[in-house]
DNA sequence: CGATTATTTGATTTCGGTCAAAGTAAGTGG
DNA sequence: CCACTTACTTTGACCGAAATCAAATAATCG
């Protein structure tokens, strides 16, 4: 059971797999700002127009920076939307610009030799997206619901960082949460069986991406960022176990699922009652 | 095939898992270093004698400082040794000390409710031990074999990172190879067989802690620092399944095995051939 | 040496993978 | 608007890698 996406690979599953919606404007609306409109307010006195009701200021990496700095990244900064299924960061390619999440899923991937696929890690709003001190990419990034992304040079980021320890230091805090994240599905990947998977994974989307999520809440309705195939990848199954499951959950009335991708779970606490944590 | 040790843990199995050798002096032999001894020396002029010839200081993170700061730290170090099997920080613990592994290999494990485990990660020296910026640890470290450690407060860390910088650079670096490692694995625990798993463990082993390791070298030798039972915990597979595969690769001559910890690995490129990437 | 713990080996079972086909949804062009 | 394609998901039958159950063998240590 364990070579999982190698038949996708060798049989035409994996074609279908890879399917992306026909690239519409791919890549399209690339703005780039100067600092030139700068609107005047009490707490964002100075800051780029850009960056006033940017999450990132708040909950992300430039939080560290003072409007002098802001102004300064911005002007090597790019704000961009990518569709779903477009190739951000290939593997094994030079990474000149990293970026911050604004909106969407972002997922990053590991590739074997022979087509077996594994998604690492999932990136959503406001998470920084890039691998600092290291040139080159040792994986892919995807985007894989539409995504905006504010991106600078990688030399601007490092360079801010000497001039503003406090960078650095929510980098490392970040980076310390994708750590903790990752052993987390390490857990999933090594030990947990496919339906604890799903109930772990559809756990973990919800307190991501239900903007109505928090404790208090016994219920949550999102839509899912990944297709069954992602998903598959993602816990280390099969589109057909992964379906399965998902199946079996419905048949439960622990999730309700309309259209594919949106999901209504009833109460949170049930669904946590099946992840085995 | 997933719920893995979870029959080691309702079975016996589990018992002779977490067989520790019958501490000896546990904790035994801890010292309070002091500033007193300080070595003159072209390279080592005010150098702690404790921190004279270890390894952090060179490709750890206490190579971040200086000789002043260094006998700063020294004054709250302690060094100490803790036998195979030692629990040096718990799950759900307040952690207040960190600590650097001089010699030795510690693990990090987790444990879901009903007792299955998984390694999420194993330190070699000279690794840096510890969350920083999160009291309680998610995770509990193990000594994998015998460990020597230097440790200090929390605090005393913390404190020193605000006044230089590049040790919190240095601990960046740190995380950041620790999240590649920890996603390399997964890419294992999700899309390898039992077989590839082995071979990639095996390899992993060999790199750390093999002292004639190196590119160039196509053999290696070394001990294992992991039971059969832990290397299942840390590849998510069954002391069985661990245990044939190493007589499979024994029985193709790609490894030869003496007293069931001294590997001896023939050609290190046919290991690799095995591994899947 | 004897007791205890680890590891290996063998027989059997099972979960999830593989293969195959049918069902759905969305878009395209006639 | 509808036939038609294409991607995607679900469902069913069957298979096999690894888990489970059981027992023998090897290593370690007092």
């Amino acid at each position: 059971m364990a070579p999982a996406s190698r038949t996708a690979a060798s049989s035409g599953q994996r074609g279908l797999r890879r399917y992306r919606a026909p690239a519409r404007v791919a890549g399209g609306r690339r703005e780039h700002y100067s600092c030139s409109i700068v609107r005047e307010d009490i707490h964002t006195t100075g800051i780029p127009a850009l960056c006033v009701s940017c999450e990132a200021r708040h909950r992300g990496i430039c939080g560290a920076l003072n409007a002098e700095q802001l102004l300064a990244l911005a002007k090597s900064t790019k704000r961009q939307k990518a569709e779903a299924g477009k190739e951000l960061v290939g593997d094994s390619t030079s990474v000149e610009r990293f970026s911050n999440v604004l909106s969407g899923v972002a997922k990053l991937t590991k590739t074997l030799s022979d087509g077996r696929q594994q998604i690492v890690g999932l990136q959503f709003a406001p998470d920084f997206l890039g691998r600092p001190f290291q040139s080159e990419s040792t994986l892919t990034v995807e985007a894989a619901t539409e995504v905006e992304l504010c991106s600078f040079p990688r030399q601007a980021l490092e360079r801010m960082m000497k001039e503003q320890p406090d960078l650095e230091h929510r980098l490392l805090e970040q980076k310390l949460r994708e750590l903790d994240q990752a052993r987390d599905w390490m857990v999933a990947l090594g030990r947990k069986t496919a339906a604890e998977k799903i109930a772990s994974f559809l756990l973990m989307i919800a307190r991501n991406i239900d903007p109505a999520a928090g404790p208090e809440r016994r219920d949550s309705t999102f839509e899912l960022p990944l297709s069954r195939a992602e998903i598959a990848d993602f816990l280390g199954l099969t589109i057909e176990t992964v379906s399965r499951q998902i199946t079996r959950l419905r048949g439960e009335n622990v999730i309700r699922i309309e259209n594919n991708r949106h999901v209504i779970v009833g109460d949170i606490g049930r669904l946590a009652a099946r992840a085995g944590d």
